[in-house]
DNA sequence: ATCTACTGTGTCAACGATGACACACACGCC
DNA sequence: GGCGTGTGTGTCATCGTTGACACAGTAGAT
């Protein structure tokens, strides 16, 4: 049988009092008498009322959903560990999340925005944005932004995490199995976005981490084993290949290192395939350490990466977001730590 | 500039004209002159007028939304798939998507129906369900419901994928290779629900599929050969363990097989970890074919596997939840072919 | 001059929940 | 009796958009 939702006004005239009294009784506040509760709640059990959130949100100037942005949540586990956190903070605290993927696109992001402002979400968390001016659109609009793992605006607060410590762990592990040609695969510092505060982006971070490493160890930085582009293709379906053209590049080289650090666990993959295909055994034939620890774990060997605390982002992004929303004190960015998890993929250098 | 969003009024006193024109101007209906819509779509740039959605919603009891209930999108990559496709038709469709994760628990997902009711979500879309009971609940809301990937309730319509032929079309393949050894890792039939209509559940036609395409080849079944289970553990973080156990007992029997059917990429994951662990070559010592092509192209050696059209199944799902909800003839059963990706994990029996 | 038909615009009552405000009654105390 | 305080309840404007309805003015047909 289909029924229309009650409304409260139905309640109260099934109950026999006015809506108010439902609505103290729903809301646990204020004075109710004991006979007037049951009533009340009989009524609500007999209708099935529902309070209908949308009357609720246009009365109240709060819908109790916050917008989340996302690059493309099929591109990178991370995303999904992500986007699982926050909806899971969400809910717990009453909110609801709507998604919305740019798949790279400054106009397609700038339409999400756009709806998210129509809606009249309460918030927006960002995992990643496209365009930095289409976050400053939500700071006119009055909206809280969060940028989650970049912090490139002056107006959104931002967690994120140390990859210059996460990275330079990778490179310390490999040095302390006796590693000394170590390659690094990852972003080009050139194409992607610098946090604007400290005028460093997520690859400068990563990069710098490890040229200090190998300097630390008095290991010559060598040219040929610095191989940076794009961590995945956005617009292919599946984009393991970046990895493996740098990684056949670097078997290539005269001397090949003994070691591969993939800044990035997709990255890993196509290392781990280009190696699988020439017959190199990991880790006794070459060591490969990855980032993110999203995959990691479901390849063969069990790759070595950095863990993102992916839930903890998404937690302490959603909790930003909350703060700002209730007008509380919210810091400016929250730093987090990487973990290295040492798994199968990593050894002794031969 | 933090700016309050304007309202209809004020873009309409703005103008110098009613509320009524202006909405005739943007929804562009009705009879208005060129003065008066110029002077209207220059108010709505003054004032970066943005519709309310909410009021909207609470006017015409229309939300543009969907819901989007799924299991856990971390725990398979075919959750993300589909949920991005749901995603990127829905948005095409002027529709928002909110999504819900249950994480296997049936109150979970209980709550999560109540949030899509009491937001008067337009559709729900389950990928999938924890419980048919609440799946039901939406058909007394009058929320139309669709089921991606199974079909357990009477009131749903449904999109699913044939998965007798495409189970069949991987054992086939193998007996092609001269593979006669072939063993089938998937998940259990008595512990997964049946489609309502057919009897039949996902787990009954992989299995079934596996027996015939068997028995056709004149290969005798060997109890042994056959490992059932669950795919994944919705508890744990991280999953191939399953198939790992499973290829490990496989390999220690007398006459260990020349392939392992493994019904799930993350349970292919696990096998290929375990044969890289002992020292197997994939595909010369052993063949490995896996299902859903999720994570099957990253991995090593490059998974051959049975292909879901992910994308299909989510623009399905969402386009007769669309249907639905337009009040247009709706097909109960939508079933998709899957196809069959050869990649490297196969090879001429040994 | 009257009647249609078309064009253009404004008014206003919904949609459902909220909460400020007003009111009424009971009790205790001076 | 008058006053204050604590209970308990109802009324109603408001949030912003929509669209049915009413009402003019104009042009062409009879």
């Amino acid at each position: 049988m289909v029924t229309k939702a009650a409304t409260l006004l139905e309640v109260a005239r099934l109950a026999g009092v006015s809506t108010a009294t439902v609505n103290r009784v729903l809301k646990q506040q204020g004075y109710i008498s004991d006979d007037a509760r049951q009533k009340v709640l009989a009524a609500v059990e007999a209708t099935k009322y529902r309070p209908n959130v949308v009357a609720r949100g246009l009365r109240t100037q709060h819908t109790y959903t916050i917008g989340l942005m996302l690059t493309a949540i099929t591109v990178n586990p991370l995303f999904v560990g992500v986007a699982h956190a926050v909806e899971a903070a969400a809910i717990a605290a009453g909110y609801r999340v709507v998604i919305f993927n740019h798949g790279g696109s400054a106009s397609h992001e700038h339409h999400g925005i756009e709806t998210f402002i129509a809606q009249r979400v309460d918030a927006v968390l960002f995992c990643t944005t496209a365009s930095p001016e289409n976050v400053e659109i939500l700071a006119e609009s009055g909206i809280p932004a969060i940028e989650i793992e970049r912090s490139l605006t002056e107006t959104a607060r931002s967690v994120r995490v140390d990859n210059y410590i996460g990275a330079r762990a990778a490179v310390d592990h490999l040095v302390a199995l006796g590693h000394r040609r170590i390659a690094f695969v990852g972003g080009d510092p050139t194409i992607y976005p610098r946090d604007l505060a400290r005028q460093r982006s997520v690859e400068d971070d990563r990069l710098a981490a490890y040229r200090d490493g190998m300097a630390a160890h008095g290991l010559e930085p060598i040219r040929d084993y610095v191989r940076l582009g794009t961590y995945y293709d956005l617009d292919a379906d599946i984009s393991g290949t970046e990895g493996q053209q740098h990684a056949d590049a670097l078997m290539g080289l005269p001397e090949p290192p003994t070691a591969i650090f993939a800044t990035c666990d997709i990255l890993a993959t196509g290392v781990l395939q280009s190696l699988y295909r020439m017959g190199k055994r990991v880790p006794q034939d070459i060591s490969v350490v990855g980032f993110d620890d999203t995959i990691a774990a479901y390849l063969a060997p069990e790759l070595t990466t950095v863990a993102q605390p992916m839930a903890a982002l998404g937690r302490h992004g959603f909790d930003m977001a909350l703060a700002a929303i209730e007008g509380r004190e919210v810091p400016d960015e929250i730093v987090l730590e990487t973990s290295l998890v040492i798994r199968d993929s990593t050894g002794p250098a031969p």
